[in-house]
DNA sequence: TGCCTATAATGAACTTCATTCATTATATTT
DNA sequence: AAATATAATGAATGAAGTTCATTATAGGCA
């Protein structure tokens, strides 16, 4: 008697389809094992279809994360610049980006865990999607920065690249422990120290008065008080 | 006929040789290869045992990589406490640091990947030799600052954790590019850079001095920003 | 000196995955 | 209804980490 394995119902979807299928499956199976432990059978499961079909939508295991990364990430970054628009104020408009980020990387640790450590450490990362993405977007930093340059608020003699990489390294070492599930961390306090530590820098500062900030200084943090209100709705 | 293949000379050293051995190969391998790319094969062979031997001085791979980084950490911090006390102070001892950190990356950037990507990742990572040398060393940092603000030279109402997250987070940041080999940096200029930043801060200060706005002419630029506000919509 | 014993070292077997590809099934076109 | 293109399958392959029963050796002991 020779037994036969029955071969399971074949669904023939359409292209966008499976690799829609193929991508959320993957995306939520790296969410919850990370890359190395995520194997492809499971990711195979969840998405309805076997082992070997994957390879005909994606390269390689490595392939099928950047591409989920790539799409979430556009989907994260889809509306800041709207949000942005809405905002004024050097200061405020910093902020905003570095509370953005942090919220992100609190929403969702394991993929940003995915970013940090399997996307941008590969020597393919620039020429990576994500890449660019993530190049256009911390450009709006720059831009602020340059704006306040030019209104006289911000130095003109600091590299901007530098001060970019000082807020976002900042925001990414003051979460390591949280991306590793140890602590957690408070986004309103976290975005306003670092916002206040790269502005203001460690140095104390002599302005003349004994303490605190001289009266200039006061008058326009009260007028930045009344611009971040009249954004609120 | 029955072929034998012929067993490989057994040499029996001693278990902190072999130890030693393994380590060597390992770190060499690891070096050039990253982790994930570097079979134990490749280890084995250079350190001239079979790959089975391995697990009896290491659990796994990653427990070899773990004590491979811990090996080299150990030797890179000796003498760091030494050079610092020779240094007199606070911006000199806090660019000594800044500076040590960034020669680090300069000279062993594959090594710092490692450590970068898959020990400070790990779910293991604080229970890690390496992160308490890391913790020692960088409170190193912490102190540099806390004598800075007894002397009344820095500000004492910021968090010392986020100005040390601030300053490891910018050096690492700035330093991707090259760890990803795809630019050089200048490791004097760039600690000088950091160091500079952290301590004056972003923003424009007004001590008084001839150059930038008086009082009057900052008055009125916040006056502006109110009549902009108001005549929007 | 020559056995004894602890244990260092070996190498084959096992396991888990990623990856490939010839075969089969299905939707669409003719 | 047959032909065709291609989506999907599942078995096979191979690479790499890991285990373990077996074997060989160095150092101690009679």
């Amino acid at each position: 008697m020779t037994s036969v394995t029955p071969r399971r119902p074949v669904s023939r979807l359409s292209r966008e389809r499976r690799i829609a299928d193929i991508m959320a499956a993957g995306r939520e199976v790296f969410r919850e094992k990370g890359y190395e432990d995520a194997p492809l059978s499971d990711i195979a499961e969840k998405a309805n279809v076997v082992e070997g079909s994957i390879y005909r939508y994606f390269d390689n295991k490595r392939d099928l994360l950047v591409k989920v990364i790539e799409v979430w990430y556009e989907g994260m970054l889809a509306d800041y610049q709207e949000q942005l628009s809405g905002i004024r104020g050097t200061r405020n408009r910093l902020r905003y980006m570095i509370w953005r980020h942090l919220k992100t990387i609190h929403d969702e640790p394991a993929l940003c865990n995915l970013m940090f450590q399997f996307l941008r450490s590969g020597k393919d990362y620039s020429k990576t999607g994500v890449f660019n993405l993530n190049r256009n977007y911390t450009r709006q930093t720059l831009d602020i920065i340059s704006e306040g340059v030019r209104k006289g608020e911000l130095r003109g003699d600091v590299s901007l690249r530098l001060v970019r990489d000082m807020i976002y390294g900042c925001v990414e070492h003051t979460t390591w422990a949280y991306l590793r599930g140890e602590a957690d961390f408070d986004v309103e306090k976290t975005a306003d120290d670092v916002v206040e530590l790269v502005l203001s820098g460690l140095q104390v500062r002599y302005t003349g008065s004994p303490t605190g900030p001289d009266i200039a200084t006061r008058l326009e943090n009260a007028v930045e008080k009344l611009e971040a209100m009249t954004e609120k709705p």
